[in-house]
DNA sequence: TCTATTGTTTGATGACAATCGAACAATAGG
DNA sequence: CCTATTGTTCGATTGTCATCAAACAATAGA
C-alpha cells in the first residue's frame, strides 16, 4: 500500500478505461474531480462503505483515469484529464457531457 | 426470439453503453459496423463460437448500440449511429478514434 | 506513547458475465 | 417434405465483480 501503482500513459487500455466508467459509482467520482480538480477520498459523501469506495478508487487508478497523491493521512485524488485526452482525445469530454450537467 | 428488443432513443443508459463497448469483441463488433454499415452475424470472423457471439450482438442490441433487422435467415445489424449522437454528442467518435485506426 | 483519523487489505458472500456444446426455431431451396 | 443454413436459447461451468465487516497500517496530534 506503499507504493500506489499508476499505468504509464501509453499504458492506458480503451476497455479497461470505459469499464471503469460503466460503474455508476465510479462515473459520479470522476464527475467530481472533473469539476473539483482535487480531492480526499472520504469527501465525496457517497453511499458505500469506506471498503467499497476504496475498491472503486483502486478500479479507476489502475485503469489510469485517477491520480492519487498520498499526504500525510489523506489521499488526494485527481483526474488524469491530460493523459487522458493525449490517449483517447474528447473521449473524457463526451463521457462528462453525456453524464449531465455537474 | 420472434421480437427482438431495442430500447428508445431516450431509454439509452449511459453505464450500460459504455459497459458494452468495455468488452474487446463487442468493441471490434461496433467498429466494423462503423465501416460497413450493415452486415450479418456470421460475417465477422471472430474468434469466438455463435452461441458466444450471438450473446455479444445481444448485449449491444440491449443497450442501444445496434439494430438487428430479420430478413429471412439472417439478421443485419447496423450501428444506432443517429441515436447514439443524440443522447450522447461526440462518444461514439471518440471511442472509435480511440480505439485505432479502421 | 496513546488515541483518533484516514484509508487499505482481507475474507466472505451473492450476483452477474463470458464461454461453450447441444438443442431448438425459422427460413430458403430443392 | 426434407435438408442445409443461420442464429437464438438452454444448461452448465468458470471466473469476475460489487459489497460489507473486521482487521490492519500509517499518520497527526495530544
Amino acid at each position: 500500500m506503499r507504493n500506489l501503482h499508476h499505468p504509464g500513459r501509453e499504458q492506458l487500455d480503451l476497455p479497461a478505461v470505459l469499464y471503469a466508467l460503466s460503474d455508476p459509482t465510479r462515473l459520479e467520482i470522476v464527475r467530481r474531480l472533473a469539476g473539483d480538480g482535487e480531492r480526499a477520498c472520504g469527501t465525496f459523501g457517497l453511499p458505500a462503505t469506506k471498503a467499497t469506495l476504496s475498491h472503486h478508487f483502486k478500479v479507476l487508478r489502475e485503469a489510469g483515469l485517477i491520480q492519487t497523491r498520498v499526504e500525510g493521512v489523506h489521499r488526494y485524488n485527481s483526474l488524469r484529464k491530460q493523459d487522458l485526452d493525449a490517449r483517447f482525445p474528447g473521449l473524457l469530454k463526451a463521457v462528462l457531457k453525456a453524464s449531465g450537467p455537474c
